[in-house]
DNA sequence: GTCTATAAGCTGATAGAC
DNA sequence: GTCTATCAGCTTATAGAC
């Protein structure tokens, strides 16, 4: 593994355990076995840094779910998979996404990242629009169906990070749930 | 308004703009017109005043909802109460909210806090368990529907985030949502 | 690309006068 | 309770050799 990778991974690891402030430029080239003045070659500043893997994380994320979700036709099918693969990629990520949950209000993640992270999950959108069209969705303004649909998949996974055996058994239903709560009846 | 309370204010403003690592204790003293040693009196060190001003938040937002719902008398009137106060709380208390957002998952805050400030909420899980005996609320478990109704919330407040305008017109439909997806039908 | 050496500046926290 | 004065230690970042 290169070494800028090594320092990525280094201190992804280091600001979910001890926060951005507690976590040293010098403390992430130990950890990364790397010197100082070698993190400071691939990343002028240490804001650099994070907003780097910030992103990084969020393209993973994008990336397993556009490779996870090509096979359903109808709104619910899509929306299923949808859902099931942000929650696959959730418990299989789970340093990426305690990263993502302490850093996406944070000042230190700049507004240009941010853009560029929401940028590319218009899919979501598109399936919603899709939807209302076709009358399989409640003609509701759509970014209240897609807040339901992330509000449902943050709902599960709190429920399974506190319930890891019961959980898989809930799945169903927990969708089930969302669908009653975003059709058109 | 006492030095303590001057304190907790300048903290709060400051965390939510420049985090807690941009903030220093003597940026706090300054904003809030008082010598750094005055803080160091009232806090033993900077974590307990981030701390401190964490527990001051959730008590604020629980005392809120427990003064602002008493008077329905079945389960979906009683939870329609809790999710306006909710949402009433949030939209006049950017400033907490923003605060909490931004280090509930924070390793600054410790654990025996966050125990503390879950504590007293409750009341959801007791109107739940209720709604479900008397068969007005689907079958699922407690923590499920309880995070499903944290979650409409939250999407509500992010709606309301980006369209300011619009977002009222959409509040009983936005219930509307989560009561088809928790209600026994 | 990678390292070592280096430093100015700020940090949280203390001590002690009033 | 509140202040001033003070500090040891660590911080991010740079410069320059290899």
């Amino acid at each position: 593994m290169d070494k800028k990778e090594k320092i990525l991974q280094a201190a992804l690891k280091l600001f979910i355990t001890v926060g951005f402030d507690g976590t040293s430029t010098s403390k992430i080239a130990a950890q990364a076995d790397v010197s100082n003045g070698t993190l400071f070659h691939y990343f002028k500043t240490k804001e650099e840094l994070i907003n780097k893997l910030f992103l990084k994380a969020k393209n993973d994320y994008r990336e397993y779910i556009l490779n996870n979700m090509k096979s359903s036709k109808n709104t619910k099918g899509k929306i299923f998979e949808f859902w099931s693969a942000c929650l696959e990629w959730i418990f299989n990520n789970p340093e990426s996404i305690a990263f993502y949950d302490m850093f996406s209000s944070s000042p230190y993640i700049d507004k240009l990242t941010i853009e560029e992270a929401s940028r590319g999950f218009d899919l979501v959108d598109q399936m919603i629009m899709e939807g209302i069209e076709n009358e399989s969705l409640t003609d509701a303004p759509v970014e209240l169906i897609s807040g339901y649909i992330y509000a449902s998949i943050n709902s599960f996974k709190y429920y399974k990070q506190n319930n890891p055996d019961q959980a898989d058994e809930y799945k169903e239903l927990a969708f089930k749930m969302l669908w009653r709560s975003i059709a058109n009846f």
